[in-house]
DNA sequence: GCATGATCATGC
DNA sequence: GCATGATCATGC
């Protein structure tokens, strides 16, 4: 921010609320402020966002207020569809920027602790779709007036610009105060904890300009090559909890360099690590699980909507483990990036219609099993024989989920 | 309390 | 040894 004037002193909080934006756009990336109606970054449906977080007393970081996206327009909006809606084509991709807020500091000053894409997608795409199909139901019936933030829960109608005059709505001669969408203060919670939560992969810029990011994923594996879980731990000069559930897959975050939760680079690429151990033989000791199904949801849906489609469409990112014959040794094999195959998708496909064809015929009790097909097969996934789920039929069935086989693993294993 | 990734148990 | 049914452990 060179250009950028330095001669201002403390701002108020009214003052700096904004600013700090606002410079960001201008100065920064040469945006002049505006407010219509595209992103910022047309080219790449892009839009820049700043936001502030404070720190509390006993250290931690919280967001400071909540992100304040577009204006509602009360009368273009009942006309919208959620997918081409004016909110989703201009906040589905934020290019997010959280500083640091202090009370007592130029706003020039701020550090600026985290730059991030941030896509509205998965199952937040889903509570946003509800509580954006909320809020347009309430101004459709006239009650524009009546809006309030706390009918939804991850996107709120919050007040806008207080000095503005009450707008025009739809189906109601009552004027209603200006509102815009925004990120309620929760969400931008748990936005930051993700963040918290997450580690770079790759640091430095010009490794991945001399080499593929896969290449550069493989060679840090590279030194733990057939080498015992034990020995791998003391290489790493780290000590692991054996008996968490979770210890294969810290221990391969570990031998990538990363010690939190998530990797960066696979969150943002949608990149689902798999942990795979193999018997003696090479077969993987499990299928490999995918999260339950309702039902009904498999009932109307088609295939290409579906959960277990959108799940196997992503890069899956496998780390094979090897055991001895009695279980006893294991060590670190392989691991790599894989990609289900388009044939096998079909297959997949074939599965989940049978699912489906069955399921609408009463028989959810029979779904497709193992020798039926060699890529796939439904079985249960549930905390116990209670945990169950409602079919169409009105019976309610334990709850299950696709798996993918463990022999079809050991074939993609082995050509990998 | 529940979803999810992972694993155990049983019977053929 | 494997298919199928059943459940565990963790984290949010």
């Amino acid at each position: 921010m060179t250009d950028a004037p330095t001669t201002l002193n403390k701002n108020s909080a009214k003052e700096v609320k904004g600013k700090f934006g606002q410079y960001l756009e201008k100065y920064y990336f040469g945006i002049e402020n505006n407010s219509i109606s595209e992103p910022d970054f047309k080219e790449a449906k892009l839009e820049l966002k700043s936001t502030p977080i404070k720190r509390l007393n006993n250290g931690t970081y919280t967001p400071k207020e909540r992100l304040v996206l577009n204006i509602i327009d009360y009368c273009a909006i009942i006309e919208e569809k959620w997918e081409t809606s004016h909110f989703l084509s201009k906040n589905e991709l934020l290019l997010l920027i959280l500083y640091l807020y202090e009370t007592d500091k130029n706003f020039l000053d701020y550090l600026i602790r985290y730059v991030t894409l941030w896509k509205i997608e998965g199952a937040d795409r889903e509570m946003i779709r509800q509580d954006w199909e909320k809020i347009v139901s309430k101004i459709k019936s006239g009650k524009a007036h009546e809006l309030s933030e706390g009918e939804t829960f991850y996107l709120g109608a919050c007040r806008k610009g207080w000095k503005e005059e009450p707008r025009k709505q739809p189906n109601s001669p009552i004027r209603a105060p200006q509102r815009a969408f925004s990120f309620k203060v929760k969400y931008m919670s748990a936005v930051l904890k993700r963040l918290e939560d997450s580690q770079k992969l790759i640091t430095d810029i010009s490794e991945l300009k001399k080499n593929s990011f896969e290449n550069l994923v493989y060679n840090k594996f590279q030194p733990f090559l057939n080498m015992n879980i034990k020995n791998i731990e003391q290489k790493l000069h780290t000590k692991l909890n054996r008996k968490s559930k979770g210890y294969y897959a810290d221990l391969a975050r570990r031998m990538m360099g990363v010690s939190a939760k998530y990797i960066e680079e696979f969150e943002k690429a949608g990149v689902s690590m798999k942990i795979i151990r193999l018997k003696h033989n090479g077969v993987p000791k499990e299928d490999m699980s995918f999260p339950y199904f309702k039902y009904k949801e498999i009932a109307e849906q088609e295939w290409d909507e579906s959960n277990f489609s959108e799940q196997l469409e992503s890069k899956f990112f496998f780390v094979v483990y090897q055991m001895n014959k009695d279980e006893s040794k294991i060590f670190f094999k392989k691991a790599f990036f894989w990609n289900m195959p388009i044939t096998d998708m079909a297959e997949c496909e074939a599965v989940w219609i049978e699912t489906k064809k069955r399921i609408i015929s009463g028989k959810a009790d029979t779904l497709p099993k193992k020798i039926e097909n060699r890529v796939s097969h439904v079985r249960p996934h549930a905390r116990n024989k209670q945990d169950t789920d409602i079919a169409p039929n009105g019976k309610l069935y334990v709850k299950k989920c696709f798996w993918l086989n463990s022999k079809y693993l050991k074939e993609q294993i082995e050509n990998n």
